[in-house]
DNA sequence: TAAAGTCGACAACGTGGTTGTCGAAACAGT
DNA sequence: ACTGTTTCGACAACCACGTTGTCGACTTTA
């Protein structure tokens, strides 16, 4: 708080410009192994249905967004291949969304490219900055998992 | 790279989850200051628009969209008082866009906000490792700034 | 068994993008 | 001075992703 504060727009730009930096790369990489596909909603989608799946209306929980909205990407992911929807034998109402070996590939694949380009960010500022930065943040945002309330935040 | 790999998910939700966050806060405290309807890409736009106006077209130029895309929130931040049309006098296809007083006051605002809440990470943190947070995000993101190419990077 | 809650589906809509087209105006070259 | 090219803003149709509201079918609870 000397006299030369920044401009506070900094911050956020700059946080913003990393994480979007990352899902670019991600996407493209993902792009050249047979993923062209993949919208970073979708993977936010996929993570939250996880490898236990989960009913449209659970993904919207775990997500912030309506049981409708969830259903809708299920559509998108049931359309490429990237999820099933199976009945669910116990209860007539509920049908079960569960990740294709397909969409599982896509998840193993993000997760696999992620921690490369976290290796490209340690090559650039040393593992104890990356570690720092990533210490400093989980301490100014608590529950940075899932439920994660990504996607739908600009509308 | 040791054993225990971090599940390369963490690095880009917690940038995510940072960036997020610091943007809730704008946009409620934002509220309570008399702009209860900017929303997060309105702040963007008027920031490509700037003091000193811009047209459409050079609006989506900055903000990396088309001059449809950027024409239409130009329409909706009209509609809302924070910007106006002024047909320019050396070019009769070009119309200049300007922020009202109440744009302005709104950017105002939010620089001060954003302030505040760096100083909030500040108290938590301590001044040097948001300067290293900062600075380690410049470092692995080159050109930060305007042009931002942020909205619609969903769709 | 009746009431209340949850499930998925459907419809209508809002916002923030896209491409394509268009007439009007400006500009560049002959 | 005319002609072709570029740029401007507007309009239309469309897509992705979200919202509320409604609905019938089913489950759960009292």
């Amino acid at each position: 708080m000397a006299d030369n504060d920044p401009p506070g727009f900094e911050l956020p730009l700059l946080l913003f410009a990393g994480f979007r930096s990352l899902i670019d790369q991600l996407h493209a990489e993902l792009a050249t192994r047979g993923h062209p596909d993949v919208r970073p909603a979708y993977g936010f989608a996929m993570q939250a249905i996880g490898v236990l799946g989960a009913t449209a209306s659970e993904i919207g929980r775990r997500l912030g967004v309506s049981k409708q909205a969830a259903g809708k990407t299920v559509d998108r992911l049931a359309a490429l291949g990237y999820v099933e929807r199976v009945d669910d034998p116990h209860d007539a109402r509920r049908k079960l969304i569960r990740l294709t070996p397909r969409g599982i590939d896509s998840l193993v694949q993000s997760a696999e490219i992620f921690d490369r380009l976290r290796a490209r960010w340690v090559e650039a500022l040393g593992a104890d900055r990356v570690a720092q930065l990533e210490s400093s943040l989980r301490t100014v945002v608590p529950n940075a998992g899932f439920p994660v309330d990504v996607p739908g935040w600009f509308g």
